[in-house]
This record gives C-alpha cells, sequence and structure tokens, in this order.
DNA sequence: TCCTCAAGTCACCGAGCGTTGACTTATCGA
DNA sequence: TCGATAAGTCAACGCTCGGTGACTTGAGGA
C-alpha cells in the first residue's frame, strides 16, 4: 500500500488507519510500533503521530467501529444459530478491525473496557431479545461462546477448528447455539 | 513474597517463578517487565536472567506444566458436563499457569504453539474418548466452548460470565456441554 | 507563472528495556 | 576460626521505542 509520493491527506489516513488494523490484528498492541505501520505504507513514522496525535490514539481510531447487529426479531430462537454463524465468520475472515480489537483486549485494560462495554451495550440485548425467557444468562454464554470459536479460529488457529470449512463449522455449531438459547434452565 | 535475607536458591528461583506466573497472567509478556518482576520478589533484576538465562527461557519456565487431565473412561458422556466444569473452574481460580499461558498465547507464537500442540495432544484426544461417536469435531468444539468460558471469566471479565458464581456457571454450561458431546452429527 | 500552505521528511531526544560483567557479602564445611 | 564459593548487588551497555520540532517539497489557486 506504498502511496508514496500521491501527497493526498486523506489517502494518507486511510492507508495509515488500514496498516495498522492489520498490524494490531496479527501482533497485538505492544508488537506493533509506529515504525512498522509506516513502513508498511511507505511513510515517515512522523506521519502517524501527526494524523493520529500517538500510538493510543492510532489504535482508537483503529478500533472504533460500530457493530451493526442484524435484527434478529423475526427468526425463531431454533434457527438463530443458522443465521447468525454464517454472517459471523464472514465478517471475521474479512475485516480484521475485530481480530484487532480482540487481540488487544487481551492485554490492555482499555481495549478489554470497549470490548466489555460492546458486550453489554450491543451483543446481550440483542441475544436476549432472541431467547423466549430473556434470560440475560443465554445471551452471556452464547457471547463466550462466539468468542471462543473466534479464539480458536483467528487467533489461536487451533487445527480443530481452524480448519473446518466455514459452513461445516456453522453446522456443527448451530444446535450448541440453540442449546444454549432454548435449553433448559437450571432450578 | 519478599525472601529478601535468606540466601537460598531454590526459594529465590521460586519465588521469581511464582511472581513472573502472576505478573504474565496479569500484564502479558511484553507488558511484563524483568524489573517488575524482580521487585515483586525484592531482588535484583540481574537474579532473574542468572537464574533463567533471558526473558524467554523465564516464560518458557513458568508456562512449563502438565495437565494432568483426569481420567473420563468410567463417566457418562451425559454427565461430563457436571463433572469436568467444577474442576476446570476450580483450577483456573487457583493457579495462574493456564491464564499466563493462555493471554501470551494470543500475541507470542511461540506460545500459541505450545498451547496447540496441548490441544491437540491432551486436550481432543481425552474429550475425543468420550463421546459415542469419537467425532473430533465435538473435542474441538467442546475445547472451543471450554476456552471461552476462560477468556470471557478470567481474561476479558465480562460482567455476564465474571460474576456468576461457580456453581451457578456450572449449571448452565453443563447442557450445553452435553448437546456438544452427544447432539446430533451433521449430514 | 509563482507563491503559499499543506504534505511529507529528517535528525534527534529522553526513557525504559533486556542483558552483562565486575564487585560485595553471607553461608558453611574443614 | 577462616577462607572458598555460591548468592546477591551494582552500575552500566546498547538498543529500540514513542514522540518532537525544524526543515523540505510538491500541488493548486490567483
Amino acid at each position: 500500500m506504498a502511496s508514496g509520493r500521491s501527497r493526498n491527506a486523506g489517502a494518507t489516513r486511510g492507508a495509515i488507519l488500514s496498516a495498522a488494523r492489520d498490524r494490531f490484528a496479527a501482533d497485538g498492541y505492544e508488537r506493533t510500533t509506529l515504525r512498522m505501520v509506516a513502513a508498511d505504507v511507505g511513510v515517515d513514522p512522523a506521519m502517524v503521530i501527526r494524523y493520529f496525535g500517538s500510538k493510543q490514539g492510532l489504535f482508537t481510531a483503529a478500533a472504533d467501529f460500530s457493530l451493526d447487529l442484524p435484527d434478529l426479531d423475526g427468526v425463531a430462537p431454533a434457527d438463530l444459530g443458522a443465521e447468525i454463524l454464517p454472517r459471523f465468520l464472514a465478517v471475521w475472515d474479512h475485516d480484521s478491525t475485530f481480530l484487532a480489537l480482540l487481540r488487544v483486549a487481551m492485554t490492555s485494560p482499555e481495549a478489554a473496557d470497549k470490548l466489555r462495554e460492546l458486550f453489554a451495550a450491543q451483543v446481550v440485548p440483542a441475544f436476549a431479545k432472541a431467547t423466549p425467557d430473556h434470560a440475560p444468562e443465554r445471551a452471556a454464554l452464547l457471547g463466550s461462546f462466539l468468542l471462543g470459536l473466534a479464539t480458536t479460529r483467528y487467533v489461536l488457529a487451533t487445527p480443530g477448528i481452524a480448519t473446518m470449512p466455514p459452513d461445516r463449522l456453522a453446522a456443527w455449531a448451530a444446535p450448541v447455539i440453540r442449546e444454549i438459547l432454548t435449553g433448559p434452565a437450571p432450578a
């Protein structure tokens, strides 16, 4: 992505942001250096500071996104797994933003805060609405399950999970999601 | 753990190792500094190098453990959740070694290798043996689910999962484990 | 055309890191 | 009691990082 000589502020800023997302997603916060990001774009490291103020500012900008959860109102709880999983996997496959946030959240309290807030404000309510008894435990458990899938597939690349084709993984995981959302509740 | 003046090599080495585990578990690899670990023990940073050679050597020693998975041969698959979960949660609550390895594996390829190897060599076979059809997908999915629980509860501290009492979390998660191990397999 | 101002470069600072080797001190067998 | 040896300290190194400020260069309107 060496824009190099184009001298267009917006394009350069965007290229830095994109390179930063990839680096943060691949290496985490500490191992990512401004020098590397700048080199990926073909630009002086000072440009990163110029546009984003600091390394923390760069990450904040890189991890700023809207979740755009699909509306689950009309879907029967039993079909939720089949509905959710293909989208979920496709997003993680094509956009490194989530992976960057997840990886960084493992070691950075600020990023963990952001992820927690995302969970509490958007994920849990959206899922809880889709359960018959609206038990928040189900939504939390589903979030935990999906996060486990993302971690083993995209961060750790555990062979059993990472090597499965998306549709096969979705087929195996769908009944689990149904169980989480509609299974029996403890006393 | 300030042994300070005791001048006992074995005890000092052990204290350093223990402090290192806590630091790696809490902060990850990069944010953990030898100076901090040494200060926790009340010792000069040079001692850490003296006993472990390098920071990488310290981590390798800190993350070296045997898994000691319980024998699941006599347990009916339907009861596996109730059998596994309390042990699982207790271990994570009282020993920071696993948390250290998990957190570091998120950003360090070497630690991720170790975790993958642990999964492939010990976790998956032990779980696969406990399923009726011995499908490796079930074991992988169970590993993914447990890892998701550990991540949301101990690393990210997601409110819905982290605040649940252990027995309540076990009660909610047990049927999910049963579904993973004994539920229908896709075509 | 040329002058202006934003876009981009460059050299450099201060700090903290892992690591080293020479030094000091407590311990313990002879 | 006393010296040998391991345990522990100390000061410093080389390096890389995030961040700063002065400089250079190119694009575009008058």
